[in-house]
RNA sequence: UGGGUAGUCGCCAAGCGGUAAGGCACUGGACUUUGACUCCUGUAUGCGAAGGUUCGAAUCCUUCCUACCCAGCCA
């Protein structure tokens, strides 16, 4: 065994315990329910299990947890199959279902019942609440807590049978309604459900609760460490319950949890998902905005960043708010040394060289530093477009772009230097009439003069018209439950449909290429669901640093 | 007011009785044909608070304070 180098609490707890209860191999299992779509803190989640498997040499499971037929659907079991496969976590050859256990589950009830722990009460959903106590008041005992085990496998063979209607009769484990927690207070594990469920249909109509069928999906499963989030730790105690009230044989599972991952700026629990996207002002459960899989996949973030980032924050033991920003720092990272830097303008600002007349080619390096990406040439042509946002006609003393009078470089071609500005009726700057220093080209060691700065262009002859579409924050704050959508940062969207590139962008988007950093702009991906023959569509990915 | 979990820089987070790692963000500077990148630089005499034990405490003890979770036939 090579050393242990823990890397969190819970590596260190498995490790134990791996010790302790000579456990050989571990196994970890991620159980969604099949009711929405993932997002940034299930890649959290899985992270953390599939890390822990990988570390042990162990194995990893997908389960789809789909013990209540009212929520799930097979939709979401592909969109999860997707984003798994996306994010390249390997759980072996196929998911398990917990729905597949449902004949086990059941006889696990059964001997339950034949044990005298477990007893069916026709408590109504409302007696259930007043005898189960508040939290600072002890429950009573149901008068149906005595019926014999004969009485309870009846009882509980009728429910299974469809002979019992919905929230009449609930099976019931018994163990202590005074419990100070009061998830031990007799909690309820079978409910009847008459509504077909997306798998088993009619077959059943007798439904195992989260908190019966959970100890028993993980044991039948060989799990070993069963890692879920902090919201379940009230209930660690049942789930040791339902393992040894069940008499079971070998290496039983352990949960372990740990805290939840939010992130400035967004929201990710699924009721805030689907509120936002029943909204209608996303675009869907994929839009770019949105922290889901789907979202952060179609926004352009590399799985690679997103698992740098959950490993950067490790694994916590309360619920943390990490910030939005150091997602973008790990984006950024994993991008700069992957992709190629092209030039686009957002907002075009005619520019006239008016002493060019002759086309010149001028050779431009296709990464800011590995010279294995090559180059390409652009075409310097008397006709030019510059960002508008670099150009002010009375800058301050900052401005460090082109302003009258003043000269910049234009990147890897020459300097130019403003001299006329050119404006319509409104007043609008419209076009620019420029000079250019044939003296200044690029790489010709010119150092005579220092520009200004120095900025991106495009030649009007070699531009290709795109979509490129920007992302801010969907919260500037912490939305409040009932204002989720009146919280929406409207501005979260910016749209520029005027925006040019460079032609040579068609060449490398046919080679295979998607992502590009667009120099001074950030880094940008193909849109794959707007984008067509005709026109281009990118999204923002991420923007590049700046202290302007 | 019951039970549970947790409090280390603005945000994450190491630390596990020997004198406060690291990342993000931010500062200042160097470099620069991306106001990018990179590289330096600074940033908790302080670890929720107060006591105590100890030669020595973020780490052990006591009390207190704060936050979060639990009263679904959801997961």
């Amino acid at each position: 065994m090579s050393e242990n180098v823990a890397l969190n609490f819970v590596d260190r707890l498995v490790y134990e315990d791996k010790e302790n209860r000579n456990i050989d191999k571990v196994v970890t299992r991620f159980p969604p329910e099949p009711n929405g779509y993932l997002h940034i803190g299930s890649a959290y989640a899985i992270n953390i299990s599939y890390g822990i498997a990988k570390k042990y040499g162990g194995q990893f499971n997908l389960r789809f947890d789909d013990t209540n037929p009212m929520k799930e659907d097979m939709e979401y079991v592909h969109a999860i199959i997707e984003d798994m496969a996306w994010l390249g976590c390997d759980y072996g050859k196929e998911p398990f279902f917990g729905s597949d256990y449902s004949k086990q589950i059941f006889d696990y009830a059964t001997f339950l019942i034949r044990q005298g722990k477990a007893y069916v009460c026709d408590l109504t959903m409302e007696e259930m609440r007043t005898y189960r106590g508040t939290l600072t008041e002890s429950g009573k005992n149901s008068p149906y807590r005595d019926r014999s085990p004969e009485e309870n496998l009846k009882l509980f063979e009728d429910m299974r049978l469809g002979l019992v209607d919905e929230g009449v009769r609930v099976l019931r484990a018994k163990i202590d309604m005074e419990s100070p927690n009061l998830i031990l207070r007799d909690p309820v594990i079978y409910r009847v459900l008459k509504e077909k469920h997306y798998r088993t249909g009619s077959e059943w109509c007798i439904y195992p609760m989260y908190d019966f069928a959970h100890p028993i999906q993980d044991y039948i499963e060989g799990v070993t460490h069963s890692l879920c989030s902090n919201e379940f730790i009230n209930h660690r105690p049942l789930y040791d319950w339902v393992l040894d009230a069940l008499d079971l044989k070998g290496v039983l599972p352990r949960q372990i949890e740990f805290g939840r991952l939010n992130l400035t700026g967004v929201v990710t629990s699924k009721r805030y998902l689907k509120q936002l996207v029943d909204s209608g002002i996303l675009d869907g459960w994929d839009d770019p905005r949105l922290p889901t899989i789907k979202g952060l996949r179609r926004r352009g973030v590399t799985k690679e960043a997103i698992f740098d980032f959950v490993n950067e924050i490790g694994v916590p033991k309360t619920s943390t708010t990490v910030d939005y920003k150091m997602l973008e720092h790990f984006v950024r990272q994993d991008l700069k040394e992957k992709v190629m830097c092209l030039m686009m303008v957002q907002s075009p600002l005619k520019v006239v060289i008016t002493n060019l007349e002759e086309t010149e080619y001028v050779d431009v390096d296709n990464h800011f530093s590995n010279p294995e990406f090559g180059s390409r040439k652009l075409p310097f042509t008397k006709e030019l477009y510059i960002e508008r946002e670099d150009f002010c006609e009375q800058p301050s003393k900052k401005f460090k772009r082109l302003s009258p009078g003043e000269e910049v470089r234009l990147r890897s071609a020459y300097f130019i230097k403003c001299n006329e500005v050119i404006k319509d009726d409104q007043g609008e700057v419209v076009e620019l009439r420029c000079t250019y220093d044939p003296a200044t080209k690029s790489g010709s060691g010119f150092n005579e003069r220092k520009p200004k700065g120095t900025i991106h262009w495009l030649s009007a002859s070699d531009v290709t018209k795109c979509t490129v579409r920007l992302y801010e924050d969907l919260f500037l704050e912490e939305p409040s439950d009932d204002q989720l959508v009146e919280s929406i940062n409207m501005n979260s969207k910016k749209v520029y449909e005027d925006a040019l590139v460079e032609r040579s962008i068609l060449k490398f988007i046919d080679q295979g290429e998607k992502r590009f950093q667009f120099i001074r702009n950030g880094y940008y991906v193909v849109d794959k669901e707007l984008t067509t023959k005709e026109l281009l569509v990118m999204n923002q990915i991420v923007s590049l640093k700046s202290n302007f």
